[in-house]
DNA sequence: CGTAACGTGGTGAGG
DNA sequence: TCCTCACCACGT
C-alpha cells in the first residue's frame, strides 16, 4: 500500500488513470481533511487551507496557486497535513478520514471513470414525444388565451392573465414579485386560478414538460460520450457528509414516470384510458450479458431515529420476523388500528409526518402535505409525538447536548459546527436546532452508505470469481453493474455486507435496531424488478 | 446602445 | 421550513 498526500482528488487521481494504480493508493487528501473539520468552508488552494488553518510552523505556500499543478509545493503539503492531523485526531475525525473518507476516493474515482451506459436512441425518442407534447400544448394555450404571445415570458404572460383576461380579479390576494412588485405569474398562482380558466393549467403543464426535456433529456443528451454518462462526485459538497453527484446530476433523475397526457381531474377515474407516460430512466441501461443490480436501505433514516431515541416502541417496530413495511405498523400504533384494516391513505399519512417531525419540517409546509388546515397540522404532529414520547424526549436532551459543545456529531463523529445554537436571535436559534438533529439523522445515514460502498467494494475486490461494477450512489441506494451469471452470488454478497451495521459502523456502535436491504434487478434503470426478501 | 458575463430567485428532481 | 444540483428568466 503506497500512500500519498494530496490536494483536491482529481488531478491526483486522474494523472494516474490507473486503476490497478489507483487501489493500491491510500490518498490522503488535504481537502476531504479539511472539510472534516469545517464542513461549511471547503479549501479549493492551499492558500485556502492556510486562511482557514493560520499554522505558523508551517512555510508560506506562495500566492494563490492552484496546488494540484504545483509540484513545488509537495513539501508544504506535508507540512499542512501533519498539522492537519494533529487537528483531525483531537476532534476524533481521524478514524472516520481514514477507514472510510480516505478508502472512497478510489471508489468514486473507479466509478467516475466507468460511467454507466446509457441508449441514446431512446434518449431521442423521448425528445421527441416531449417535443410534439410541449408543442401540443403551447398551441392550445394560444387558443384559449385569444392570440399568440411569448409564452416563456413572464412579463407577456402577465399581460394575458392580468390585463386581458382579468383573472387576478378572482383572487383576494395575489403573490407580487421580490424584485419589483409586480403581479407573479409563479406557481402558486397559477395553481389558484386553475379553475377559473384553462391557461393556467395549460402555462403549468408546458413549463413542466419543458423543464423535463431540458434538464433531464437535452441536459443529459450533451453529456453522452462513447454511448456512457459520466458524472463527477464531490466528496465535499454537502455539510451533512452526503455524496453529490454534478454534470451531470445522476442523483436527480426522475424515478417516477412523467405524465404526457392531462392530468384530467381525478374525480371520474371511471376506466381511465391508457396513459401516456416517459419513463426517464429507461435509457439507462447494463451492457450485453449484465444486469444492473440495486440495492436500497429500508428507511434508513427511520432506523437511525428509534436508534437514537430509544423509544420502544419504535425500536420494537423495527424488531421481529415481519418489519418490512414499518410505516403500516407505524400507522397501526398511532391509530391503535389493527394491521389488516390500515388504508393507504393513513400509511401515507404516517409516513409524511415521521418525515416532517425528522426533517423538521414545520407546521404549515404539513398541511400542504396533508391538505389540512394549519392547526390540525399542529395538532397531528403534537399527537404523534405524543405516541412516541422518545422521539420528543430525544430532540430536547440532544439539543440540550448540543448546545453546551457548540457542534453535532453523527454515529461515526463526523460534526458539523452551529454557532447560532446559542444565539440571541430567536429564528437563527430554532434554525440551527433544525438543522444539528437534521444532521444527526443524515449525517449518520451518510456514514453508512458510504461505509458500505467502502466495504461491499472490498469484499467483491475479495472474491476474484465476481465482476461487478458499482456505477452509481443515490444516498440510501447502490447500483451496480453485473454479469448475468454472477447474480445470484453477487446479489448474496451485497445484501450480507450491507446489512452487517457491526462491519459498517466499524464495530464502534451497536445498533439499537437492525438494517435491511431490498434489491431489485433490470435491463433498464426504468424498469427494475424488485426481488423476495 | 447592444451584448456578454455573472448573480439571484423561483421551481422542481432526488434523498 | 433538512440537504443537494440544474434550468430558466431576469436584473445588473
Amino acid at each position: 500500500m503506497y500512500m500519498c498526500v494530496c490536494m483536491c482528488m482529481y488531478p491526483c487521481l486522474f494523472i494516474l488513470n490507473l486503476m490497478i494504480v489507483i487501489k493500491q493508493w491510500c490518498v490522503h487528501d488535504i481537502k476531504i481533511a479539511a472539510w472534516l473539520l469545517n464542513p461549511e468552508k471547503v479549501p479549493e488552494t492551499l492558500a485556502d487551507v492556510k486562511q482557514i488553518f493560520p499554522l505558523d510552523q508551517v512555510t508560506d505556500p506562495g500566492d494563490a496557486c492552484k496546488v494540484s499543478s504545483k509540484i513545488s509545493s509537495l513539501e508544504n503539503l506535508e507540512n499542512f497535513y501533519s498539522v492537519i492531523k494533529d487537528q483531525l485526531k483531537e476532534q476524533n475525525l481521524f478514524s472516520l478520514f481514514i477507514n472510510v473518507e480516505v478508502k472512497l476516493i478510489p471508489v468514486l474515482s473507479v466509478m467516475e471513470l466507468r460511467g454507466i451506459k446509457v441508449n441514446k436512441n431512446t434518449f431521442l425518442e423521448e425528445k421527441k414525444i416531449l417535443q410534439e407534447r410541449i408543442q401540443q400544448v403551447e398551441k392550445e394555450a394560444y387558443k384559449v388565451a385569444g392570440r399568440k404571445f411569448s409564452i416563456n415570458s413572464h412579463p407577456q404572460l402577465r399581460q394575458v392573465l392580468f390585463d386581458e383576461l382579468k383573472l387576478d380579479s378572482k383572487l383576494q390576494k395575489i403573490t407580487l414579485t421580490t424584485v419589483n412588485n409586480l403581479k407573479s405569474t409563479c406557481e402558486a398562482v397559477l395553481e389558484a386560478l386553475k379553475d377559473y380558466h384553462p391557461l393556467p393549467q395549460l402555462i403549468l403543464e408546458y413549463r413542466h414538460l419543458v423543464k423535463v426535456k431540458s434538464t433531464y433529456v437535452d441536459g443529459l443528451i450533451t453529456h453522452i460520450q462513447n454511448g456512457l454518462l459520466c458524472t463527477t462526485w464531490d466528496q465535499t459538497a454537502a455539510v451533512t457528509g452526503r455524496l453529490s453527484s454534478a454534470n451531470p446530476n445522476l442523483q436527480a433523475i426522475p424515478k417516477l414516470p412523467v405524465c404526457l397526457t392531462k392530468s384530467e381531474n381525478q374525480s371520474g377515474t371511471a376506466k381511465r384510458p391508457e396513459q401516456k407516460v416517459l419513463r426517464i430512466r429507461d435509457p439507462f441501461i447494463s451492457q450485453e450479458g449484465w444486469s444492473l443490480l440495486a440495492a436500497d436501505f429500508q428507511q434508513i433514516e427511520l432506523r437511525i431515529l428509534a436508534h437514537f431515541c430509544h423509544d420502544e416502541k419504535l425500536i420494537n417496530a423495527f424488531r421481529g420476523p415481519n418489519h418490512s413495511d414499518i410505516f403500516i405498523q407505524l400507522t397501526s400504533l398511532w391509530l391503535k388500528k389493527p394491521l389488516e384494516y390500515i388504508t393507504s391513505v393513513e400509511r401515507e399519512k404516517t409516513k409524511r409526518v415521521v418525515y416532517s417531525v425528522m426533517y423538521g419540517v414545520g407546521k404549515v409546509r404539513l398541511a400542504s402535505y396533508l391538505s389540512i388546515p394549519e392547526n390540525e397540522a399542529g395538532t397531528v404532529i403534537e399527537n404523534f409525538l405524543n405516541r412516541f414520547p422518545g422521539i420528543k424526549q430525544f430532540t430536547k436532551k440532544c439539543i440540550t447536548e448540543c448546545k453546551k459543545t457548540g457542534y453535532v456529531c453523527s454515529l461515526l463523529k463526523r460534526r458539523r459546527v452551529l454557532p447560532h445554537l446559542n444565539s440571541m436571535n430567536h429564528v437563527l436559534q430554532m434554525q440551527a436546532e433544525r438543522q444539528a438533529i437534521n444532521f444527526l439523522i443524515q449525517g449518520s445515514a451518510a456514514d453508512i452508505c458510504k461505509s458500505a460502498m467502502v466495504e461491499v467494494e472490498n469484499e467483491i475486490a475479495a472474491h476474484t470469481n465476481l465482476h461487478a461494477r458499482l456505477l452509481v450512489q443515490l444516498h440510501d441506494e447502490l447500483l451496480w453493474e453485473v454479469p448475468d451469471i454472477e447474480l445470484e452470488a453477487t446479489k448474496c454478497l451485497v445484501k450480507k455486507v450491507m446489512e452487517d451495521t457491526g462491519r459498517l459502523l466499524n464495530q464502534q456502535v451497536i445498533l439499537e435496531v437492525p438494517i435491511t436491504v431490498s434489491l431489485s434487478v433490470g435491463k433498464t434503470w426504468g424498469g427494475m424488478t424488485s426481488l423476495p426478501p
